[in-house]
RNA sequence: GCCCCCAUCGUCUAGCGGUCCAGGACGCCGCCCUUUCAAGGCGGUAGCACGGGUUCGAACCCCGUUGGGGGCACCA
């Protein structure tokens, strides 16, 4: 029962390329899946991220795998510990615990990059010995000037015209004052890879520059941090934004260099997971507020629901189905089923899924989430009194099935915990116009000496004396009613509301309304 | 400019050569239920970018065009 590691995920459903021998393009993983999530903590955490997370995560945890979580924090200038323990926080409310990483440990860490100094030094050095990698002293400016005098494009980028210098030539810029970088030497052939989600990807031979490893002062860099850790983690499946795709010939290339030196056991397989887009046709970038992930968790969309939506953002657990739990998704995630094209984030549709995950909640549950955000609001106490808790009780039910995110239920629920309710402007203005004075009188006439005030009294008492006794349509009779005891348009059902708030509120509310109706 | 990726309803997608005059979901529109708003139920709207091949047969395979996107740092 432990074999799924082994196993081809590929086999799982049928494939969008099929190579020419008709093959599926994955080749057998030879080790047990090992998956991971290597973010910088620069500044928010990103819905897009949380995408790449997620699909790691389901990725290692349907095969059997491993997920591991980095943290890649090479940029002292940008890396803040704040950013840092908001994305262990985020990472752990979606529920996506690693198995390897930062507070939980491992047996390659440490999992922060600036604690690994050492092994990139140690690694570079190999690299420089055995002759993948050289010390290269041109300026960017050199470099531009050299292809300007080609008549060829600057933006090519670097020409490896350091490639064979002399110990000589070194010296003589070493005495002029210069660092050097180290490059790594790409080599005179075509990359080609199987792509996880896109099947064949191939650069040709050439195309890509030699790329710098470690900068003048030493410091390494990303493109050689990420596979060396990779290597050194034993990562076997990278899946990553398709931003990355055209740095993978690069990470490739250097993993072929550390197979060879003995750092890497052979390069892992890649899939480039598709955008996530905004409302225009760009990459949501990390300035749309839109990306910001926390505005989410701070509306009260639920981890399950978010999972969900994210989830659906380039993959599909079924054709007639878009609903499911995170243990539906770890069951069904199959990687190469994920979709090559950039989606967008709609957020009417991950309203919608949460609103349904939100309804599938046991009540006792939903009310468990539910409180914090009237406690925040100040609505209720912390924990909420005997009263505030009976209340709570009753009406949870029928306002689960009204709001599409936690933090609704402040509105929805405000005027039942306050003396007087504020009505909103809008509301006011549809229901509290003409003819809402009549109504108004009507229903405080009949409900005033009511001898029991229960749901089932309130409502023959209402119907009697809106629908039939001033032959209004129920439209009309209850609109008016419900803006003065709730503040709004939408509310949980009126009698109940009235009996849970009691008849003193409930007829104050209602007179406060007739003062203020224009009819 | 160069390199690369992508192309099915407005949006997210199913579709893996015949079962597709293309299925689901969100949105939108309508109806029903409820002598209350909402929710719910039912129905409707709308799409294979274009052009060439290949094939008995193409949304599905190939080529091209067009369109969109991403990347081209001693950032990550």
């Amino acid at each position: 029962m432990h074999d799924r590691g082994a196993r081809d995920p590929g086999q799982h459903g049928g494939r969008r390329r099929p190579d020419v021998h008709g093959r599926r393009p994955m080749t057998a993983p030879s080790r047990p899946v090992k998956t991971r999530f290597c973010p910088s903590p620069t500044g928010l955490v990103h819905v897009g991220a949380m995408r790449t997370a997620l699909f790691n995560w389901a990725h290692a945890r349907h095969t059997g795998g491993t997920f591991v979580f980095r943290i890649e924090d090479t940029d002292a200038a940008r890396d803040s510990e704040e950013s840092y323990r908001h994305l262990l926080d985020c990472m752990r409310w979606l529920g996506m615990e690693w198995d390897e990483g930062p507070e939980v440990g491992g047996p390659n860490g440490p999992y922060r990059q600036s604690e690994r100094a050492e092994v990139y030094r140690d690694v570079a050095g190999k690299l420089l010995a055995s002759g993948h990698a050289y010390e290269s002293f041109s300026t960017n400016e050199e470099v531009d000037a050299r292809r300007r005098a080609a008549g060829q494009d600057p933006k090519l980028g670097y020409d490896n015209a350091d490639r064979h210098l002399t110990d000589a030539q070194k010296q003589a810029f070493r005495d002029e004052g210069r660092a050097p970088v180290l490059r790594l030497a790409m080599p005179d052939e075509d990359v080609v890879w199987t792509d996880l989600v896109r099947g064949e990807v191939r650069f040709a031979a050439g195309s890509v520059p030699d790329f710098v490893l470690m900068r003048g002062n030493g410091a390494p860099l990303y493109p050689f941090t990420n596979p060396v850790d990779d290597a050194l983690m034993g990562i076997t499946d990278v899946l990553r934004g398709e931003d990355l795709l055209p740095s993978t010939p690069r990470q490739i290339a250097l993993y072929r260099a550390l197979t060879d030196i003995g750092v890497a056991q052979g390069t892992p397989r890649f899939g480039h997971l598709p955008l996530v887009f905004g409302d225009g046709n760009k990459k949501l970038s990390k300035r749309d507020p839109q990306s910001n992930f926390d505005v989410y968790r701070e509306r009260g969309f639920l981890p399950e629901g978010l999972i969900n939506y994210l989830a659906l953002l380039g993959w599909a657990i079924a054709d007639d189905r878009d609903v499911f739990s995170p243990a539906e998704l770890v069951e069904a995630f199959d990687v190469t089923r994920v979709s090559a094209n950039p989606a967008r984030f709609d957020l009417k549709k991950a309203e919608a899924i949460n609103a349904t995950h939100l309804r599938a909640l046991p009540v006792e549950e939903f009310l468990a989430r539910v409180t914090p955000y009237l406690a925040t609001a100040g609505l209720v106490a912390e924990p909420p009194t005997e009263e505030q808790a009976r209340v709570l009780e009753a009406i949870a039910p029928l306002a689960q099935e009204r709001m599409i995110v936690l933090s609704d239920a402040v509105g929805l629920l405000g005027f039942l915990f306050t003396e007087d309710v504020e009505i909103e402007p809008a509301a006011a203005e549809k229901q509290l116009g003409a003819g809402a004075g009549e109504v108004l009188d009507a229903a405080v006439a009949a409900l005033q000496e009511l001898p029991e005030w229960t749901t089932p009294a309130i409502e023959t008492a209402l119907k009697e004396a809106l629908v039939e006794g001033l032959g209004r349509k129920p439209r009309q009779a209850f609109g008016p009613v419900r803006v003065a005891v709730s503040g709004r348009t939408v509310s949980p059902p009126l009698y109940e509301s009235m009996e849970l708030l009691g008849r003193d509120r409930t007829l104050a509310r209602l007179a406060a309304a007739r003062a203020t109706a224009t009819g």
